[in-house]
DNA sequence: GAATTGACGTTCT
DNA sequence: AAGAACGCCAATT
């Protein structure tokens, strides 16, 4: 049976991976430390994986080092980055470029309350 | 139902 | 400094 109230963690997932702004970037580990679950970085990542990618602008997603993990699950290897530089995020060898200028924390940008 | 698997990250060697 | 090991935990096999 389902717990309605309770959202599922690939829900919250969703709803942080939403409210990325354009042209920002963040990480697997930023989402799962907002969430409150710091160790399972790991569930975010499969969380997307599952997740539509119609809905979810999973290209602004990267591991901690700005390295584009994620893009062989785009269909097309290039797609990913393809979509960041779209945005203006630069891209070379597999990495963001000025990752840090990039980035963009949950924790710091969204109010907890609001969840 | 046990074992394996992950779009990760930290810690230990 | 670089690589291996381990923790995380839901879903899949």
């Amino acid at each position: 049976m389902n717990k309605m109230q309770d959202i599922n963690f690939f829900e919250k997932v969703y709803r942080v991976a939403e409210m990325i702004p354009y042209g920002r970037v963040t990480t697997y580990g930023a989402i799962a430390e907002f969430l409150g679950q710091k160790s399972s970085a790991r569930m975010v990542g499969w969380a997307i994986n599952k997740s539509d990618l119609n809905r979810i602008p999973a290209h602004r997603i990267v591991n901690r080092l700005g390295l584009l993990t994620g893009k062989q699950h785009f269909g097309d290897i290039n797609i990913m980055q393809q979509l960041l530089e779209n945005e203006g995020i630069a891209v070379s060898d597999n990495k963001i470029n000025d990752f840090e200028k990039f980035f963009w924390d949950p924790c710091k940008e969204i109010d907890k309350k609001l969840f």
